[in-house]
DNA sequence: GGGGAGACTTGAAAATATGCCT
DNA sequence: AGGCATATTTTCAAGTCTCCCC
């Protein structure tokens, strides 16, 4: 079945158009050409800050290494030369090569416990020969090398070296030569990077001004119950006024137009690209970097191993701080690790150049395709019809089952779900088929056998299970793994999606619908050139076509059968290289956001007022977006769940409550709401929150003459809010104020609520910052089922603790006095203890109430918030890393497994790194 | 400039694993 | 050692946004 590849291929394989070079191992060098553009513009706003860009460098680097010791049987790739692997652990390197980067601060926090870091460290320390050797590069080497050329990523080495030398300077940005008023801007603005006024939320900003209404919480500290909007509030600061003016001043932002247009005509070529402007922008940015330095080809990873050592102070901090980060990484991955098993992969010669072509995503690309779900086994188990048994084909009773399986779900409550279904199953029991009713099916048999099916699975001993798993992972493992421009990288969802019933959800129009099986027929492959073509796994089938695309990043694709023209792609997974360059540039773009978001405000508050509709409505929707983080809001079509965003709102989601109040509702919950007030499962978004009067007028004019299900911004959709965002700084979105909103709510609050005290304290105060930004972006999970029941047992609990409590101080009373205490419960004489012995009892019985109130009010707290997604995906993960080192947390008390490896890339940042 | 294809990120819920208590 | 609670991982739906074409 599966294929292997055979070593040799990967070893040579597709050096795709440029690549004829040495083989090498690179890294996703290649950014699109917008990529570019877009780093470029980043690079230079960032260059003025000191963050932690090295810091990063250099995690690429151990990333990609990172297992390369390891070594052995891979099957999937089995080679006698070892490939790079770059998974989750990886930091071993990171550490090193960070230390050498940076000079050591000082006292940093460590990590992680002595202990295990320790050990960990070691390890790490190992690996990272191991990698060099594999490299054939030495880090050092490559550290001392870094000026020469290379390094990347991010920024000239000038700039480099200069932002971290000073860090609020715009030594950098003013040395890359870009002579953008942008730039300019930029710099000066950034002086006022302390303005906390500038940073912080609009929400917060506007409270600070106004005082009143709704939201009037303190400061961070939770108000818990509040929207979004409402908490932040304050924050204002005193500080702004000159900072402001200075900014504003420079206020090129707008402008920009200039720019940002280029910049559009940039991104546009996808595959035409156009290196020109892109390569012209580089230039600019990189300005003094050799050309050699078409770093591009190189391997990030590599790349960042070159990062110059800065001398910065903080390095030591950094170096120990680096260390327990990888450390700790490391020993998570061990698991992984022991699937990497050749390592030996890479060399580590400079790559071809790559590099003017913007849109190349990767040179080489090698994997196995994908994993089919196994053949349905029939189980013989018959539906009753009527009451009587009814023997079905294999087809139909696979279909039957999936939706027997469903018995106890909410779907079966939903007559769309079985109308949709029963079109599609009695499709496949044919026309003449004596079962004619949906209704008279009884599913029952099936259901209980798959409860029998899930019982026997559950009282498998362990080494059954853990055998079954062993199989499994098995199969798997050659699916597992890509090898992209030399380095193994994780494949994210190399499983192709079994069959089923459509799950679609809120009031989906098409929910029930059979999701057919996917065969080799349906699923094109894009793979490097000279890469062996997967094999397909089921005998006799192949696969729909092979491509050869190097401008995406995809390893296969099918379309979706429930939407045909929508596709379902495989990708690379969170920890893999491709995915860390695009989250940092993400970020970036998000901290670059903060730079003009002054202007942008001033610009739209402006346009509140215009005489312009259209103008004014996109003032009013960029308000909304920035102010309640609401989503851009695309149009969806009539077969898609009926739900809104911001340019989709309609006249009856948003409520004017006079004298200067918005009441939004049902803005888009997945799942769980849509315009229309739907059923008692749906949870409602509604929000109320003090504007600023313009912007109640504005909302006013846009209701009138209209009804409630008409658009509120009639004159508006996503594309032309966003061209205007583009007018205003290049590659702005709306999604970028979630971003940003996100990241900064997070890092002023952690920077303003940490306090001295032990780690779990600590980690208290993230998780209320979490959760702040959780609500923020409005981030909600269903309450779990067994929540009140929990509720009450706790409540229970206390109870008796309390009862106890009690007790003991009477005994305690009469223990002062000479008296033996009371019987117990059960009429038995209780030991005599000593009033010492007694309040020591009390005191710990206080505290474990008092715990248990608290335990029970965060658990009430969070019941509908959901802290995960927001730490996935918005919150820019240096601001983790660099405040755990700060303050001595370590990191594994925030990120798990899963977020280390995806964050490998942040690992490295400053502990000084603010977003 | 509007629409659709395409590619990629974001999101909640389900499935599993792990930890904790008794 | 079993049973629940919680944490993590997986799954796959549902967004956003870009580019290209007409």
């Amino acid at each position: 079945m599966a294929v292997e590849a055979p070593a040799k291929h990967v070893f040579d394989f597709d050096d795709d158009d440029d690549d004829d070079g040495p083989v090498v191992f690179k890294r996703n060098n290649t950014l699109s050409s917008k990529q570019n553009q877009l780093n470029s513009e980043i690079k230079k706003a960032s260059s003025q800050r000191s963050d932690g860009h090295s810091g990063s460098r250099a995690s690429y680097v151990q990333a990609s290494n990172g297992q390369s010791s390891s070594s052995q049987k891979n099957k999937a790739f089995p080679s006698s030369k070892s490939l790079p692997v770059r998974s989750p652990i990886l930091s071993p390197k990171a550490s090193t090569s960070s230390a050498r980067t940076s000079p050591v601060k000082s006292p940093v926090a460590n990590f992680k416990t002595p202990a295990s870091l320790n050990d960990h460290s070691k390890q790490a320390l190992k690996q990272n020969k191991c990698n060099v050797v594999n490299e054939g590069k030495s880090p050092i080497k490559g550290a001392t090398e870094a000026n020469s050329d290379d390094d990347d990523d991010l920024q000239p080495l000038s700039a480099q070296l200069k932002g971290i030398s000073n860090q609020g300077t715009k030594g950098a940005s003013t040395s890359s030569t870009a002579p953008s008023h942008r730039l300019v801007s930029k710099t000066e603005i950034k002086g006022s990077t302390k303005d906390p006024d500038d940073e912080a939320p609009l929400s917060v900003r506007f409270n600070m001004k106004s005082s009143a209404g709704t939201s009037s919480s303190k400061l961070y500290d939770s108000d818990e119950k509040k929207p979004l909007a409402s908490n932040n509030e304050q924050k204002c600061s005193t500080v702004k006024g000159k900072q402001e003016k200075s900014s504003m001043l420079s206020g090129k932002r707008p402008l920009d137009k200039g720019n940002s247009s280029d910049q559009s005509s940039a991104k546009k070529p996808k595959i035409s690209d156009t290196p020109t402007a892109m390569k012209s922008k580089q230039l600019t940015v990189k300005a003094e970097k050799a050309d050699e330095d078409d770093d591009d080809d190189i391997p990030i990873s590599q790349r960042i191993k070159k990062s110059p050592p800065t001398n910065s102070k903080t390095s030591s901090m950094k170096q120990k701080a680096a260390k327990v980060v990888s450390s700790s990484l490391k020993k998570l991955n061990k698991k992984s690790k022991k699937e990497f098993k050749n390592s030996k992969y890479i060399k580590s010669t400079k790559v071809s150049p790559s590099s003017g072509d913007g849109q190349k995503k990767w040179s080489t690309l090698v994997h196995n395709g994908v994993i089919f779900p196994p053949p349905y086994k029939p189980h013989g188990i018959k539906l009753l019809y009527d009451g009587r048994p009814i023997d079905l084909t294999p087809e139909q009773e696979e279909v039957a089952t999936m939706f027997a399986v469903m018995k106890d779900t909410d779907y079966m409550n939903k007559p769309q779900f079985k109308k949709n279904f029963w079109e599609d199953w009695s499709k496949l029991l044919g026309k003449n088929h004596t079962i004619k009713d949906l209704d008279k099916c009884d599913f029952t048999p099936i259901y209980e056998w798959h409860l029998q099916e899930k019982e026997k699975k559950k009282q498998m001993s362990s080494e059954e299970k853990k055998a079954l798993k062993e199989e499994k992972l098995k199969q798997e493992e050659k699916y597992m793994w890509a090898i992209v421009d030399r380095v193994k990288e994780k494949v994210g969802n190399f499983r192709v999606e079994p069959p089923g019933l459509f799950r679609g959800r809120g009031e989906h129009p098409k929910m029930g619908k059979l999701k057919r099986r996917i065969r080799p027929s349906d699923i094109t492959i894009n793979i490097g050139k000279n890469a062996p073509i997967p094999e397909c796994p089921i005998p006799g089938e192949s696969w729909k076509d092979i491509k050869h695309d190097n401008t995406v990043t995809w390893l296969a694709f099918w379309n979706d059968p429930i939407n045909p023209k929508e596709f379902k792609y495989v990708f690379l997974a969170a920890s893999s290289s491709l995915k860390g360059q695009s989250d940092k540039e993400k970020y970036e773009k998000a901290r670059m956001l903060k730079e003009y978001i002054k202007n942008i405000r001033a610009a739209y508050t402006k346009d509140f007022t215009s005489k312009d509709v259209t103008k004014r409505q996109i003032a009013v929707a960029t308000y909304l977006i920035d102010k309640l983080a609401l989503r851009a809001g695309n149009e969806k079509d009539d077969d898609e769940a009926d739900t809104v965003g911001c340019c989709t709102l309609k006249v009856g989601n948003v409520e004017c409550i006079p004298p200067n109040k918005l009441k939004v509702k049902s803005v888009y919950v997945p799942g769980k709401d849509t315009f229309d007030f739907l059923g008692k499962d749906s949870i409602q978004y509604v929000n109320t929150v003090e504007v600023e009067l313009p912007v109640y007028n504005a909302i006013g004019q846009f209701h009138t003459g209209k009804s409630k299900s008409d658009d509120l911004f009639d004159k508006l959709d996503t594309n032309k809010l966003n061209a205007h965002l583009k007018e205003l700084m290049p590659g702005l979105t709306a999604k970028v104020f979630r971003t940003y909103n996100a990241s900064i709510t997070l890092d002023e609050m952690l920077n303003k609520e940490t306090k001295d005290g032990d780690v779990a304290e600590k980690v208290v105060i993230y998780q209320r910052a979490n959760k702040e930004v959780a609500i923020i972006c409005n981030h909600q999970r269903s309450i779990s089922k067994s929540h009140s029941a929990q509720m009450s047992r706790l409540t229970e609990k206390i109870t008796e603790l309390k009862g106890v409590l009690k007790e003991l101080k009477i005994d305690l009373d009469r223990a002062k006095k000479g008296k033996p205490p009371l019987k117990d419960a059960d009429g038995k004489q209780k030991r005599n203890l000593t009033p010492e012995v007694l309040e020591k009892k009390i005191a710990q019985t206080n505290a474990k109430i008092e715990k248990m109130e608290r335990d029970m009010q965060t658990k009430e707290d969070l019941k509908t918030v959901a802290l995960g997604t927001s730490k996935i995906n918005y919150l820019d993960p240096r601001i983790t890393v660099a405040w755990c080192k700060r303050h001595e947390v370590p990191i594994e008390k925030i990120f798990n497994k899963s977020l280390l490896a995806k964050f490998a890339w942040a690992m490295d940042v400053d502990p000084d790194f603010r977003f």
